[in-house]
This record gives C-alpha cells, structure tokens and sequence, in this order.
DNA sequence: ATGCATGAGAT
DNA sequence: TCTCATGCATA
C-alpha cells in the first residue's frame, strides 16, 4: 500500500524584515514572467490532454522531480462570467427559469444549500479516504482547468464558510476532482507547493482582543461606518484607518457567509459509510438554518415582499462587554 | 482553521 | 469605497 500524499515540509523564511514599511509592490500584474522559452513540458495550461491523462502526468512527473514552474495566478482573471449582482442583496445567477427535474447527482443548475452541505461533507470524507491535502486539491485543480486554489479555499469550501455563489462555482470543478481522483485511485501523490513569487505583503496586523471587542460593538451599531467614522475609530483604537477599514470589510464578509462559525462540540465522530445521514445530529436544538439567503425561484421580479433575513446568523455570541470574566 | 490583506469590478 | 473572491501568513 502506498501512503500517498507526502506533503514537503517547506518553509520559507521570510527573507526581508521590514516591520514598519512593506515595500510598496513593486509589480501589480506582473507575478509571472514568462522565461519565453519554450518549455513545452510543463505548461500548466492543459489544453489538449485530457483531465486524466493531465492529471496522472502531472503527479507523476510532480513525484519525481521538483519542477517549480511560476505558477500563473490566472484567479482573478477566471472569475464569475455571469455577473448580476444586486445592490441591496446580493443574488444569485440563475441560468435558466425552469431546469428543476434532475436533481439526483450532477444538477447544472444552481443547487440547493443543503445540497452544497451534502456536498461538501462528502467531498471532504473522500478528499481524506483519497489521502489528499485540501492542498493537494487546490493544486490538482490548477493542473486540471488552469484554475490553481489555495489550501484556504478549499478548506473554506469544506467549511461552507463560502458566501452561496462562491459555493455554486466552486462545486462543479471539485466534483469534477473528486471523479478524477477517484479514477486514478491507487496513483501515488507528491505535490509541493508554490511559495510566494515575492508577493510583498503587509505583515498581518494582530489585533488585541480587548480592541476587537470595541470593534465589534461598534460594528452591531454600524456596520458601515463613513469614511471619518472609520478614521476616528482608527484614532481612538490606536490603528491604522486601512486596517479598521479591512477589518469592517471582512466583519461584513463574515456576516454574509453560509454556515456561520459553527463550531459543533469538537471533532464530531465522523460519518464514515455512508454520505447522507445525519446520524446524532447537533446536541443543541439549535439547528444551522441558512436556506438561500435571498434566493428567488423567479427571474428577479419587483414584487417588494418581505424579504426573508438576507441572513439568519446568530453570530456567536455577540462578545458583550463582558471581555473579563465576571 | 482563520485572521488580516489584496485587487478587480460594481456603485 | 464597497463588495466579493481569494490567499498569504499565522495561531
């Protein structure tokens, strides 16, 4: 038996330590510069082999030696190609009116969130059983449809901590994957990961936790602060603008996302054998609602109805002032 | 697994 | 300037 997945402990200390000032990036969109040379052997731009065939290749070849070719961050340039989103709430791309009668595996059509839970529960079930890293996902995929994720991504799919578009994308490729793989079972893995090309990156600010109290009492009274709102918190708070700013930003993030922080009791007992069933269930009765945040069966229509909760995220617990334990 | 960050695109 | 998708760096 072959222990697959053999993940290179690689670490790359951080060369450059300028704690004040990041140098300001030196390049925007010039991550990848191509040595224009002809390197037909390895060219993460699979056209014209098949996914499998690509796929074997490139772990075999991956196993063997230890090609670092740039990867090119094509990510932003693959984005979302039906763009309709809403102002007020955001919504969620509807191919076709009336697609609904094969909902049994592969639905072209936009899936369900329960659907995307099942979904994600099995696929992390097999992702492990496989032996893969959500790493090695992240990679397979790039060498697959020339779309490379992050080990985050993956792990934020698996989690649901996706906002409910994001999860519609997302699935189809890692179902695609989870075929894949399954076909090539047996085939040892070896994946290394790409370091960053020399991405300047402010280093992450850690926030006190005494700080990030006041924040989010700020943010239950506003969650969209002015511009002078956020400098003056920033003052007050002793932080930069940008940083408050970035933190309000990803705070709304948070809010809009699909399964909220639910840390059920631990490391649940793993449904193993079968992919649907619930068995157990969560101890509290507090059952993760989350069902469309929005959606809408009909092509957007300006029937003003009560909209439902853009969100029922019960948040958890909304950190009272109570920072010091009573 | 997650916090803070970047950036393209929509407003 | 926000939103949204995504990820480096880190706990």
């Amino acid at each position: 038996m072959h222990h697959p997945r053999a993940p290179p402990p690689h670490q790359q200390t951080g060369g450059m330590g300028s704690p004040h000032s990041w140098h300001a990036p030196v390049v925007s969109t010039g991550h990848y510069i191509p040595t224009s040379s002809t390197s037909g052997a390895g060219s993460p731009l699979q056209h014209h082999t098949s996914p499998a065939a690509a796929y074997q290749a490139a772990m075999n070849g991956m196993l063997a030696h230890h090609h670092h070719q740039a990867s090119p961050q094509l990510h932003h340039s693959l984005r979302e190609i039906n763009h309709s989103p809403s102002p007020l709430h955001h919504q969620h791309p509807h191919q076709h009116p009336d697609a609904r009668g094969d909902p049994s595996g592969g639905e072209e059509d936009t899936p369900t969130s329960d659907d995307l839970e099942a979904f994600a529960k099995q696929f992390k079930q097999r992702r492990i059983k496989l032996g893969f890293t959500q790493a090695d996902v992240g990679l397979a995929l790039g060498t697959l449809y020339g779309n490379v994720f992050s080990q985050t991504t993956i792990c934020r799919f698996e989690a649901l901590q996706l906002s409910f578009k994001n999860m519609c994308k997302l699935k189809p490729l890692l179902q695609k994957w989870l075929e894949e793989a399954d076909s090539t079972t047996g085939s040892p893995t070896s994946i290394d990961k790409i370091a960053a090309q020399g991405r300047k990156r402010k280093k992450r600010t850690s926030i006190e936790v005494s700080v990030k109290g006041a924040l989010e009492q700020h943010f239950h009274k506003q969650p969209k602060p002015s511009a002078q709102e956020i400098t003056a918190l920033a003052d007050s708070l002793q932080l930069e603008k940008e940083v408050v700013r970035v933190w309000f930003c990803n705070r709304r993030q948070k809010e809009k996302r699909m399964t909220p922080p639910n840390t059920l009791g631990g490391p649940d007992g793993m449904m193993e054998g079968g992919p649907q069933g619930m068995q157990g269930g969560p101890p509290h009765g507090l059952h993760q609602g989350y069902h469309h945040q929005d959606m809408h069966g009909s092509p957007m229509g300006q029937h003003s109805h009560s909209h439902s909760p853009p969100m029922l995220s019960p948040q958890s617990m909304p950190t009272h002032q109570s920072l010091t334990a009573h």
